[in-house]
DNA sequence: CATATCGAATGAATCGTTTTATCACGCTGA
DNA sequence: TCAGCGTGATAAAACGATTCATTCGATATG
């Protein structure tokens, strides 16, 4: 049953027999302009480490003190459906691990961007110096409205204003590597299945994914270009819609890997079989692709490069360094494993 | 270049030509005891608004008021390893989840608890309303210390001081599970690949594998009995060592599904077929175990449940709530999948 | 008519720091 | 003796909200 209130710097100064101010000086980083004796200097340490003395975060930032805090930001779910997502959570721990080694904390936002007027506020209110904002949708204006409230901003994924610090795995050399592969191993009845139509990496996938198509010369047919999830359920759907189709396609180049374990899930579904029937491509590289009874073949792009690359700008902005160039571009490499192979037909 | 500095309350109270007080008054809560008058209401909410004003949650901390944010602590690792473990990383799912739902934050405490005297400050500078630790080892004095500072306290695990709320999954019983599976099988040489020896649940499942073997009537050999840690690389080792005993085991009963993936991988390098030469039992049932070529069979815990629930209690605490018996033990379950099988020399 | 009551609103203290501007004091040099 | 000057230390003003205690009229009560 100790005292409930914990020890201020007002209890340590008065036990110290000295002036509040004179106890703050010597316990941060004490300003050079100002003097202490070596004797008060000593007494004021002593008798801070004997009350067990811990100087109140809050009250510190409220005079504008850093809070040494980073904020992390989902843009298009909440936070719990969000983590739950294997690339966001790989960028997480990028993240965790730069904010470690840097001395800063991380929260979570858990409430989903919702717009600038009804969200704003939640990272205007002084919790943390900077935010890092993980899929951010081509629509949203959550760029613009932290520009303009003057909080240091990171997006992690492609981000239209201009001026904002960003890092992104390049997408259009990913989804060239894929088709390059896929057309090199002559399947020529390639489909699509898309990613999110809002956000700019499942875009960017779509639109070269398209150009590579027209540029091998092979026929691009819309039925083989399905929109628009990242999600397993309707990607399960789409795939076994494809591959229902009259003259079915011989390989699918899926917008992330989520969808192309589906797409092999719907093709054993259907009796057909990976990389026999059907060749799969995916984009990441999640853990769960590598011990696939057959490996999945995927583009592997550095998320946690990423997130920790993300974080680091962000601190470098905070601590007036320079963040380096923007936006950040990383090179995916293509794992091939066994989920792909010259069509059947051939 | 807009204003840099934020609107205040005293800025919308001025605007709107009315004290600072009641400005708050309306904005907040609004005290019962305290009347404004309906047009002075509308003024201040219409200004507000018009100004975009966000209260200060910094300031409003300092006066005493909550956070309204959970802090989350890692007890044998920091963050940056912690939140890539599968374990951590599900409980951790789960507490996101709960604290969205009551419109929590979440912090991450990314440097691992260190003892009282060096750690304790951290948590006790106000930035979170409560902390919930995860993985706290036996040696700990998180509990005890925090319960001192009054610091509302959640422990995943196992924790030794009375009276601190805490969640678990029931070891004991798990172990039995996973015991009774492989003694039911036939097998008579049962090895166990040991957690990390200060952790509660770890030290739990080994005591309890020793009682079941001998409940059983089987041989406890000492040198089946390996331990301590939950990593694969010295698991790898550890296996491997296991199996190039000159009788070896027929069966594995490791403390956590890591440990399994490594005994299955050092087993397969030495060239013995699981299930065929080798039983191999888990604990955790994370979600590599089921996709794998051969599915892990595991006593699977309820993790992102607990984490959730520990999150809710919590909260619970923190908002003058009943936060309900402790510690809170969840049911275990044996998920029999192909890594086990009757031994073969029966 | 004096007084108690009530509705509406506010001044000022408070939370725990940081920081600026100021002060007291002894000492040096003129 | 006095101005000037370091040296050490401090009072007090922020920071932005919450809230207790108080005020000020106006109305109701005796």
């Amino acid at each position: 049953m100790r005292q409930s209130r914990s020890v201020s710097l007002r209890d340590v100064a008065e036990r110290a027999g000295i002036g509040v101010a004179t106890a703050s000086t010597v316990l941060n980083g004490s300003r050079s302009n100002i003097r202490v004796s070596d004797a008060t200097r000593a007494r004021v340490l002593e008798v801070a480490r004997e009350m067990d003395y811990q100087p109140n975060a809050i009250a510190r930032a409220l005079k504008g003190q850093p809070t040494k805090t980073l904020g992390v930001l989902f843009g298009v779910e909440g936070a719990t459906v969000a983590v739950a997502n294997s690339y966001v959570f790989t960028v997480w721990q990028g993240i965790i691990a730069s904010a470690e080694a840097a001395g800063y904390n991380v929260t979570v936002f858990t409430e989903m961007w919702r717009g600038a007027a009804r969200s704003s506020g939640m990272l205007r209110d002084g919790r943390a110096d900077g935010i890092i904002a993980i899929a951010v949708t081509t629509d949203s204006d959550i760029a613009t409205s932290l520009v303009e409230v003057r909080i240091p901003l990171v997006v992690i994924g492609s981000v239209h204003g201009g001026g904002v610090l960003s890092v992104d795995t390049d997408n259009v050399r990913g989804t060239e590597l894929a088709m390059t592969h896929l057309v090199g191993l002559g399947h020529t009845r390639i489909a699509h299945l898309a990613g999110r139509p809002n956000l700019s990496s499942a875009i960017e996938r779509r639109v070269v994914f398209h150009r590579e198509l027209i540029r091998a010369g092979l026929p691009d047919l819309p039925e083989f270009t399905l929109p628009g999830s990242f999600e397993p359920g309707p990607g399960y759907d789409y795939a076994r819609r494809l591959l229902s189709l009259p003259s079915r396609p011989t390989a699918i180049f899926a917008a992330n890997d989520t969808l192309a374990l589906a797409a092999i899930e719907a093709a054993k579904d259907l009796g057909l079989s990976v990389p026999g029937d059907l060749s799969v491509v995916g984009f990441d590289d999640r853990p769960i692709a590598a011990v696939l009874s057959a490996g999945l073949t995927t583009v592997r792009q550095p998320l946690m490069e990423i997130g920790a690359t993300g974080a680091e700008m962000l601190i470098s902005q905070l601590e007036g360094r320079d963040p380096g160039p923007t936006p950040r571009i990383f090179e995916p490499n293509l794992v091939i494993r066994h989920s792909t192979a010259p069509p059947r037909a051939l």
